[in-house]
DNA sequence: TTATTTTACTAAAGCGCTTTATGAAATAAA
DNA sequence: TTTATTTCATAAAGCGCTTTAGTAAAATAA
């Protein structure tokens, strides 16, 4: 399988190499239309398809972007990242996919093969262990936007959903069904920006309802620990409360499998929200009301973003996109 | 910012770019242990990051491969690909992903793209609409394998699910429960392999528990048409079934969603089985019993056979690799 | 008629590596 | 000591493009 080159194409037409590199890239100016006829006729003929390694390594750009997600598995990521595909292919980039299940020395290992590969930019979800890296990454230049996460200590342009809003606006619905004692269920928020945003809305929220906050309702979910534990906790608390907003949708989902294992009901026993889509929710025993994120349009715009950023459209330093929620209400909270 | 290249190792180094080259290739036969230290020193010190881009021009290999999917999102495909790409990271190989939602002409683009790029190989999930030019590109020596899907007119290497096999047994495991009446609905199976096989093994089962195959029984679903037209005629049918064996999840969900809207009731009114595993099953008011294929595994065995093809470890021309399903009896059945 | 501009095309350098043939130095064998 | 062999390192060509400076001819202006 003899590869045809641009030579080849050339010889044949009987114009020089430059001429039909010219003539690939569009620039048309100064070409008379026979010779363009004639480079098109041969280039088919012979089946040429160009080199985008060679041309890479011309031009210094790869029309390709690296997409760092923690598990492609799933209906939220997989979602993103269509959504990325999708904007990519219309621009005509390519985007190369990598997992790492938020393991800090993978997400090092993925930026450094995405820099040997010479992506022109990176759409990443940090995991939160590499940051000062990634900090360091985009100060030497390297186009970088992060999705749906954003850290303090984190310095680059993100596209998130309005977490704040969102979570105000769930703990409010609970609030106006007669709901006050509302526990959450998170992981750890301290530095997590896109995580502590829920619990300021949280917060808002009540205080905006002349509820108190109560810090005993706020319960965080240590990733190495077990979440039936934590569960049994909530539901046997003196402060006991009627309703759960919970912020993550792996959570939400064993909290559903502990209560129907529990065989305690919903919404009879506790309203429940969750944040984060959980597919085939309709078809649940109880279908569950949760705040569901635009994944897909995340996807797109964290795209946009960085093509932005690769050619140079984008001039603000670092940029922040903020995409709307919805409250998806269905069975499972109960007016009390 | 400045990209460090080989010849500044070198010449920092006091040694030639060539010796730099092995020294990166792992090439170190001839060389004096303190040159090695010498260069591994200052690459560090320099911060050197080598450029596929070069290198896969000097080698005509590019260490990647394409991934063509119908739709990355959801569980089974998202599950595959990852698969996917964890043996190929294992083994140093990137993947770059193309969705074409079955759609020809995206499918034709996704492979010239691929082709461009020069990917190493090729992993796909076909239309089934461009099986001739796939065959040719396979012809012209582009390592290429279709996954969970077999057409008669496609001769590649694929990795499959037994699909005769787990037919039977889901529809012996109704037969058993006392089922006579069963139903089929699935897509148009004719050319394609990976869904005739379903249908056959479902046939093998009735004969072999004497049992008459009905065609009658057999619904088949048009991408065009409206499913739920098609549920009611089922439901309306003179002869109707006890069972249903649904033989794409999208179908079963649908199927779910439409019994739940009237009120018909699992499995007091129909037991139903489905091909796929369905996201939260476990959740549902009745969770559904599914044939659940090892997608995980399929994307692994797929990575496992691209790269053994690339590096010519695979003299066979082309190969079926057969991986069990998995039968999860959920609570969708019950004995007649 | 000459000068200038425009049009159409090309030569050649360069992108950052790999690889092969070759050469020098060190060591072993004769 | 001479010759053969092994060890270590290099020069240079090549991978398939892009791009810039340059040239020659044709068209236009002076």
């Amino acid at each position: 399988m003899k590869r045809v080159k641009m030579s080849d194409v050339a010889k044949k037409t009987g114009v020089s190499l430059s001429t039909v590199s010219q003539y690939m890239n569009g620039r048309y100016e100064y070409m008379s239309s026979e010779t363009k006829e004639k480079i098109k006729n041969v280039a088919e003929e012979l089946n040429y398809i160009p080199n985008s390694i060679a041309r890479s390594l011309a031009t210094a750009k790869t029309k390709t972007i690296g997409v760092i997600v923690s598990n492609i598995t799933g209906y939220f990521t997989s979602s993103v990242v269509r959504g990325v595909e999708d904007y990519c292919k219309k621009n005509d980039y390519s985007i190369i996919i990598y997992n790492t299940d938020h393991d800090s020395e993978l997400e090092k290992k993925s930026i450094n093969i995405l820099k040997m590969l010479r992506v022109d930019g990176i759409l990443i979800v940090p995991s939160g262990k590499n940051n000062e890296l990634i900090n360091k990454e985009k100060n030497s230049g390297m186009p970088i936007v992060q999705m749906y996460m954003e850290y303090d200590d984190l310095d680059i342009s993100t596209v998130i959903s309005n977490y704040r809003k969102s979570a105000y606006d769930a703990t409010e619905y609970l609030i106006n069904l007669g709901h006050k004692n509302i526990a959450i269920i998170t992981q750890e928020y301290e530095n997590t920006r896109s995580r502590h945003d829920r619990i300021l809305g949280y917060k808002d929220a009540l205080v905006n309802n002349g509820l108190p906050f109560n810090r005993d309702l706020i319960h965080i979910w240590d990733i190495s620990s077990d979440m039936n534990v934590l569960f049994e906790e909530i539901v046997k608390n003196k402060n006991l409360p009627t309703a759960i907003f919970v912020m993550h949708s792996a959570i939400t989902i064993n909290l559903l499998k502990h209560f129907k294992l529990k065989n305690i009901n919903i919404p009879e026993d506790f309203s429940i929200i969750g944040f984060d889509e959980i597919p085939n929710a309709d078809l649940m025993k109880t279908p569950v009301t949760v705040v569901k994120q635009s994944t897909y349009e995340i996807g797109q715009k964290s795209a946009e973003l960085i093509l932005d950023k690769i050619n140079n459209k984008d001039k603000v330093k670092s940029k922040k996109i903020i995409i709307p929620c919805e409250l998806k209400i269905r069975e499972s909270c109960k007016e009390i």
